[in-house]
DNA sequence: CAAAAAATTGAAATCGCTTTGAATAACGCC
DNA sequence: GGCGTTATTCAAAGCGATTTCAATTTTTTG
């Protein structure tokens, strides 16, 4: 059923049912309901890449992946609040895999030459995100989850991660915690490097000193995080604290402190970072983890409308957001013995 | 740049053009090779909706995800084995997300209407499908992650869920066990379906009674697996092996294990079923965890060959893989005490 | 009631590509 | 050298929508 068939199916011209279709004004409100109830009946939907031809829009945004482990549960939980959003308005998710650092400029470009998206949106921007820089230069709308400096206004939204990490290590100060270790996301990181600077800074207005064999920047995943807590476990005097990036990295020091015959939350405290995992709760854990909570699913959701704005022609200047950290203190979080 | 424009500079047809990039044999090898060395050098790529529009082809695959609980880990692992492969080939896929039943049927219709898609990925069925027999009678290609029954051919991978549970089932009773709990998907799916089969399958051949308050039917997350096996833990008698059917139920037994003041793998085994997360890795696990292993990963890679055979015009009806599952042992199962 | 204005409809151009059918160029053979 | 083949190239016709511009009808107004 095309556009075709259905006009002359309703003795009308394309011009008009087109219209009628897309609630142009022009078209008579009789004329309106009859062909919209027409075009439901015989189930006329548009020929996607026709519409997209002759409107220029392709109705779909980009998102890299780069390396399928990053397609972990952070980009998971991320994508099921944005793609959720933008079904709402008929808006596609075009969803890229790559394996190299060429690649993925590569496919940046690739998609804007061949226009399969409108927009893209970056995630996991390093502190200088070339990704960014070459996107404003193709002059394509992007919008970042989290932050950058590449000196030129873009729209972000971002959550504070230097002001929860802060909180956080101040709160484990307050405990009479002296020997705090950061298990850290990777090195280079936007998001990673301003919790260090919270953590830091925490450290420093008490006057405590930092300790790089208390630091680690690593991937969000247990096994590995298992290691580096076992490690710093080790270390004399061990530490009495951690910091977690994740939910996942939780999981792995949980697993160490454990096996180091220490007990969670008296012995050893932890806060997490909770990214707010349907399937992982952190008030359901044993002993119930205290964190540092935000919802990546919601920062999907949010970002999905801040892509509409953008693409309805608000300035990316005047698109940004910082969203403020919960931390939410439970049983895995308390004075050292 | 568009191929006007592009002819227009080489000072050929657009005829020619198009049938150089594309690898046409009537073109003259010399000017194929200046064609593309010109695009190349001038970075074009042709219009994804035009070039759609004129071959009929959407060069995109549909993935529907029936709410958003259901964009776990599971589906992520799945669908970055599926996006790599695919995107060799630059096909697209086209993720969408919907909220009801109504919804979802509506959603294949919509993308089927519209030529958005070439093909669709169905995931997790029912023992008879409804998408399945829906797909069928708009005759569109699909292939299932699982299997079905719906009385017509059509492609599918699966791996031997019934096979494997039953394995696993009767290592436990060789163990010594006779109180084995079983914490299995969602009623309805096949594959939780075929698990219970092989469960019963592996008691009845050594005559043991199946108690329908160690079986239990939910979602794959740890929270609620705590629950369940906190509950068959107080039983009198109580179980002392636990089938887990996924890594996230399995760690929530863990937890509810451990409150219960027993020792894993001594006073109570499990085996879980292990799709391969890279961030939940089961070897690392403390104890490490006995599981049933099949990576989801590699069912997506394959699943996007399979589908890429099936546009290629191989009849769906020779489109079948069943995948036998490993068993592999390490400390979370043991004799009873 | 005629003229002007507003509302409604339609024919045809357009989006950027692929592909058909025709035209031209190059080649082989006697 | 002439002619039938074969190899290359091109002009133009789609693909199925949107949109411009013009035409027609209806309504308003003097």
């Amino acid at each position: 059923m095309k556009l075709k068939e259905l006009a002359e199916h309703l003795g009308l011209s394309q011009t008009t049912v087109s219209r009628a279709l897309n609630g142009y004004p022009e078209v008579k409100e009789s004329t309106r309901l009859m062909v919209q109830e027409t075009a439901a009946r015989l189930g006329y939907r548009p020929n996607a890449s026709a519409r997209r031809l002759a409107t220029g829009r392709a109705g779909a945004i980009g998102f890299v992946l780069r390396g399928s482990e990053e397609f972990g549960p952070h980009t998971t939980e991320f994508l099921a609040g944005l793609s959720g959003r933008l079904a709402e308005e008929e808006v596609d998710i075009l969803l890229t895999n790559v394996d190299s650092y060429q690649e993925e400029l590569a496919a940046y470009r690739r998609a804007a030459a061949s226009k399969k998206v409108d927009a893209f949106i970056l995630h996991s921007p390093k502190l200088r995100d070339e990704r960014a820089e070459l996107l404003h230069d193709i002059n394509i709308p992007y919008i970042l989850h989290g932050r950058t400096e590449i000196g030129r206004p873009h729209a972000w939204l971002d959550i504070d991660n230097q002001g929860a990490m802060e909180r956080a290590t101040s709160h484990l100060i307050d405990l009479g915690h002296r020997r705090i270790a950061l298990i850290n996301g990777v090195r280079g990181r936007t998001f990673a490097e301003h919790r260090e600077a919270g953590f830091r800074a925490a450290l420093a207005a008490r006057g405590l000193p930092v300790d790089p064999a208390l630091m680690a920047n690593a991937i969000f995943t247990d096994e590995v995080a298992f290691r580096l807590a076992q490690t710093m476990l080790e270390l004399k005097p061990r530490p009495t604290a951690f910091l977690a990036g994740s939910m996942m990295t939780a999981l792995g020091i949980f697993r160490a402190i454990r096996q180091a015959g220490f007990e969670l939350g008296k012995d050893v405290s932890i806060i997490a970072h909770d990214d707010v995992f349907p399937y992982l709760n952190a008030d359901n854990m044993f002993p119930a983890m205290s964190t540092t909570r935000s919802s990546i699913r919601a920062a999907g959701v949010r970002i999905a409308e801040l892509i509409l704005q953008l693409l309805d022609g608000k300035p990316a200047g005047a698109i940004h957001e910082l969203w403020p950290v919960d931390l939410v203190l439970r049983q895995s979080s308390g004075p050292p013995r």
